[in-house]
RNA sequence: GGAGAGGUGGCUGAGUGGCUUAAAGCGCUCCCCUGCUAAGGGAGUAUACCGUCAACACGGUAUCGAGGGUUCGAAUCCCUCCCUCUCCGCCA
């Protein structure tokens, strides 16, 4: 959510936001600041009664105590009928406060500067290239490296669950055991704090990261109980400090959480969800930071440089993208794609996205930290994936198979796993 | 899930319809006093929104778990929901 006096200076910008992220329909700008402007008229309007109206309403009282009932049975009379006039105002009040906050929650983030302007994938640049990508002929996909050695188990989890659902069994569970912990080992070795969260939660947490009402069919629900599966780490650990105002030696709070994800995917097929390329629910290490706002650009850049690390680390050539402004989403200003070298498929996985929210989730959620000056600010929430399991599983399944059929364990695993081959 | 008790500023805690502008204490900030590991005095100390102002500030409104209701007036009375504690039940 944009603030609305940001709006109000600014509506040429937000509305060529709106445009470059795709949307042709920008009217909601001019739309919520005449609404604002109605709302605003009417609560000096209504504050301006209800002051009244307490005023009196004290003045009776000192009547009351004082035992003069006939004088405060004069002033009782005027005030029922102001009453009755609050009472309309008020609901109209309301409706327009409704209408105001629910255009607000329609306006995306602002990209930042320094975000290409584009339309769709095609218009990304590609920020950084390491590693040189393999194109042996020979090598396999992944799907026919586990199916040779019985490491994932996609028809007994159709059997059990369905489509996007599978079972990793023997070594394939044990290397994604390893990814994990090296992933949080990395993380908190750089002063994040390890964290355990909740895999269902409440819908003002979906709210408070944008899934809602942005992203509300990419999650499963559970009607009963009125809780949402979580489709990121993102959603339950961002929202662990809603509300909050920190103080300025408790930012910045960096966050790391392993958690499965679970998404409905709707609409895709074909080779994009052949093996562990595309599933209802897969692994993640996810990054999160809360920091001062003059300081969230640099932490983008620390974000990207250590999901950077763990790749080069794995050994495992990739590209990074910058997002263009066509192709970020709704509640960035600026992203970077994290795209791993897939040999034996000859395509890019994409296993991170780090983003800049600035102050978009944060002021959905009322995150505040008190500056120098004492005087409350809205915080720049950050994340990342450190990284996502199942593409980089099956990065490290093509890149390190052998012409036998053997596949190695990357160096910085083999602590982890005990054993030179999977 | 059942029964009972609760939810009040950063914390403790008083407050059964109007003299509450939420007492008092603790903590914190600033000032004053004080020649010695101490103590005392004073002032200040929530958040959001609207308005005025160049700014410092000032005025108004709302908020005592949340949302409704009764009333001229609600922390206080009524309804619904959420949460915490105690006991029982269930359970890894």
């Amino acid at each position: 959510m944009l603030d609305i006096n940001y709006i109000r200076d600014n509506k040429a910008k937000v509305e060529d936001a709106i445009r470059n992220k795709g949307e042709e329909d920008v009217s909601v700008v001019k739309n919520v600041l005449e609404v604002d402007e109605s709302w605003r008229e009417k609560v000096q309007l209504v504050d301006g009664m209800r002051n009244e109206s307490n005023v009196k309403a004290k003045e009776i009282g000192k009547l009351m105590g004082q035992g003069k009932k006939e004088e405060a049975q004069a002033i009782i009379q005027e005030t029922s009928a102001l009453k009755e006039k609050v009472k309309e105002h008020e609901e109209a009040l309301n409706k327009l406060k409704g209408e105001r906050d629910d255009l607000l929650l329609k306006i995306p983030n602002v990209p930042h500067s320094s975000v290409p302007v584009g339309a769709t994938e095609d218009d990304n640049e590609v920020f950084k290239n390491w590693g040189n990508i393999n194109k042996d002929e020979w090598r396999k996909p992944h799907w026919d490296i586990v199916e040779r050695h019985g490491w994932v188990d996609f028809e007994r989890g159709v059997k059990v669950s369905g489509a996007g659902f599978p079972f990793y069994v023997g070594a394939v569970a044990q290397l994604q055991r390893a990814l994990i912990n090296y992933f949080i080992n990395e993380a908190a070795q750089k002063g994040y704090t390890e964290l355990q969260a909740p895999y269902l939660v409440n819908e003002d947490s979906a709210r408070g990261t944008g899934q809602i009402p942005d992203k509300e069919d990419m999650m499963y629900v559970i009607p009963r109980d009125e809780l949402f599966a979580i489709p990121t780490a993102e959603v339950p650990v961002t929202n662990f400090h809603r509300g909050e105002i920190l103080a300025e030696a408790d930012i910045p709070k960096k966050y790391v959480c392993y958690t499965p994800c679970w998404r409905r995917e709707a609409g895709s097929y074909g080779k994009d969800v052949r093996g562990l390329n595309r599933l209802h629910q897969f692994d993640k290490v996810e990054l999160v930071k809360m920091v001062k706002p003059e300081h969230s650009y640099e932490e983008l850049e620390n974000l990207r440089k250590h999901a950077e690390g763990l790749l080069e680390a794995l050994e495992l050539p990739y590209r990074t993208l910058l997002m263009c402004t066509g192709d970020m989403g709704f509640t960035q200003s600026k992203k970077y794609d994290l795209e791993v070298w897939s040999p034996g498929q000859q395509r890019w996985l994409e296993v991170s996205s780090c983003s800049n929210f600035e102050s978009f989730q944060a002021r959905r959620m009322q995150l505040r930290y008190r500056n120098e000056e004492k005087k409350t600010e809205i915080v720049h929430t950050l994340n990342g994936s450190g990284l996502a399991l199942p593409r980089v599983v099956s990065a490290i399944l093509e890149a390190y198979q052998e012409e036998d059929g053997k596949v190695r364990v990357p160096d910085v695993l083999k602590g982890f796993i005990g054993r030179d081959y999977l």
